[in-house]
DNA sequence: TTGAAAGCGTTACCAG
DNA sequence: CTGGTAACGCTTTCAA
């Protein structure tokens, strides 16, 4: 608990030296530099958080808001906890975490308060009431995740739509004329901000190679992978050959365990791509292509973005899609003229 | 962003005042209080952050350590994320998170820099490093799970011990005298501080009630339920009519799986107890008994100790932990006696 | 390249 | 019951 004067005095120097050298917002001479940095060193010297928030202009904390609402899907929502966290420790930030009831109310209190520096928003949803909100604070905010109203918003997301898309194009590479969608189910579509668009880039995407295509949004769990099975079943009755996969670790257990109980091999008899999965789909059986969400992806950019929300020169609002990446597993299998890995023509 | 000298001054009153008014730290007029508090709801003040941390002795933020370990169950860990920052939030408290790397080093930072009142501990290692740093630390901590070397600690935890024991007790008063344990994977042994506990006090219950006993500890995941079937297989050739379950709810799922597939009923055939859970187990088929995890339960306490932690009479070093609870859902059956529901004589 | 000193917005002590 | 005011520990002009 060593305070600055007395950094100062071990190094022979004047306190605002001391917070220059430390800060880097002057230039200091190597000697004096290196004094300091002695003292620092031999004292365990650190800048008092209370005393730097109240003189300097920032707290150097992000507040992070997110409803953990009753149907998150608690490992991928912990990913992006923690990617956000990493990307913030990057520049020295630290995360306040603004959870529940507290996800909306508590962004007015630590941006009035001057708790934080900028919030970051997870968890959103379609109609989400902290875009308003986000609009009439006084300090910036970055969503992850795209809200339907996202008009002079900061956003960050993976391009589900493209993904889709993406996914569509390597089924129909692979010579797939019929395929199908394991959507989350309904209500996920009214909570969240992603399923829509997966559903849209998939259906845009088979309409505009004319390829037959339909969608299966099973309810998870409960009844213990029937509903699954039941969606599977109507999938195949229409003659789908090629399935998209956006659900859960489970359902995707489930679907790989209707075909197995159907005698169908994948990719022998169905191809079967993943959409937007944050968990490994190279441990099922068998293991499977993917065009992945990638946390760290999305939370990098937003840290960046909020970072730059601090300047003179902030960010312009508007929506910051990241490029979907195909990753081939041999889930869907060679294409007639072996172009499967390479992304098929936009 | 009104300041508390603009509040003063729409009272008519001292800043002093405004402070004392808003702290409860004094006693004010009730015609003076109603005054300020009528110019800070016009005002929508709101103390500086900074400025409070700088001249009171309080930051108002709880650290949260929390390496999340490959391993970590996701949802349970959730869980106790937002119940800790519920809890804090009823003291005005936020929760600052150390993730990851961070967990062990961000302590120190926290600590040193006055980011931080106090420090809670989650996801406790046998051998935590953090054990020997909140030792070393100036400002409280207080652990949620208990660390093999606890000496000098404050912690909190679901007494897993006891309640595995009550389980035990349940199944014998049930009739059953052979019994078997479903636990973690063997690595969660070695990396959770609680599994240990519960296979310790079904040991010795089992022993001390003269009971034949045996633990299976089934990989999961990858192989598809194959290793729970093969352990379910393995207790039920050694007789075993009662199961302790102390594992995440897929293995739940497919020791319910597995039983069914051997045309086994609950509790007809086979008694059934979950120990420690922190999901529904009533949503199973059956639906079980069990003596659950409640995070809300370690979280309250926990943040009830950090913050007398903070005062002239700080909690005495030890282990608090949390008696358990059965609750009754029909997979163990009656006693002969009909005196399940009630706790056997300890 | 370095110092001195004026804030930053509260809290809490000392008076009254 | 209420007011003045000295800290709190740092950042950042302003001067040299």
């Amino acid at each position: 608990m060593a305070k600055i004067d007395e950094v100062a005095k071990a190094a022979g120097v004047s306190i605002s030296t001391v917070s220059y050298a430390l800060s880097g917002k002057r230039t200091i001479s190597a000697e004096t530099r290196r004094r300091i940095e002695q003292a620092v060193r031999e004292l365990d010297y650190r800048p008092n958080a209370g005393a730097r928030m109240l003189a300097g202009r920032r707290t150097n904390i992000f507040a992070l808001t997110e409803p953990f609402r009753a149907d998150t899907h608690a490992p991928a929502h912990m990913s992006f906890v923690l990617a956000t966290s990493i990307a913030a420790r990057r520049y020295d930030y630290d995360v306040l975490l603004l959870t529940d009831e507290e996800a909306t109310a508590g962004m007015r209190r630590v941006a009035s308060s001057g708790l934080a520096d900028a919030v970051l928003v997870l968890d959103v949803a379609p109609d989400d009431e902290r875009v308003g909100l986000a609009r009439r604070l006084d300090i910036p905010s970055v969503f992850i995740g795209v809200p339907n109203d996202h008009e002079g918003l900061v956003c960050v997301d993976l391009d589900f739509e493209a993904a889709a898309a993406l996914a569509v194009d390597h089924l129909a590479a692979a010579g797939h004329r019929s395929i199908g969608l394991v959507g989350h189910p309904p209500g996920a579509y009214l909570r969240s901000n992603f399923p829509p668009r997966v559903r849209a880039g998939f259906e845009r995407r088979a309409a505009e190679l004319g390829l037959d295509s339909s969608v299966e949004r099973p309810e998870a769990g409960g009844t213990r992978g029937a509903a699954v099975r039941a969606a599977v079943e109507a999938l195949l009755e229409r003659g789908v050959t090629g399935l998209v996969l956006h659900c859960d670790d489970a359902t995707h257990l489930a679907v790989l365990d209707a075909l197995a109980a159907r005698g169908l091999s994948v990719p022998g008899d169905v191809a079967v791509v993943s959409v937007g999965a944050t968990f490994d789909t190279t441990s099922f059986q068998p293991p499977l292509d993917v065009i992945p969400l990638i946390p760290q992806a999305s939370c990098d950019l937003a840290v960046d973005l909020a970072m730059q929300s601090m300047t003179p020169a902030p960010p312009a609002p508007g929506v910051r899609l990241i490029a979907p990446e195909y990753h081939e597993h041999g889930s869907v299998g060679e294409a007639a003229d072996g172009s499967v890995a390479a992304h098929p023509p936009d």
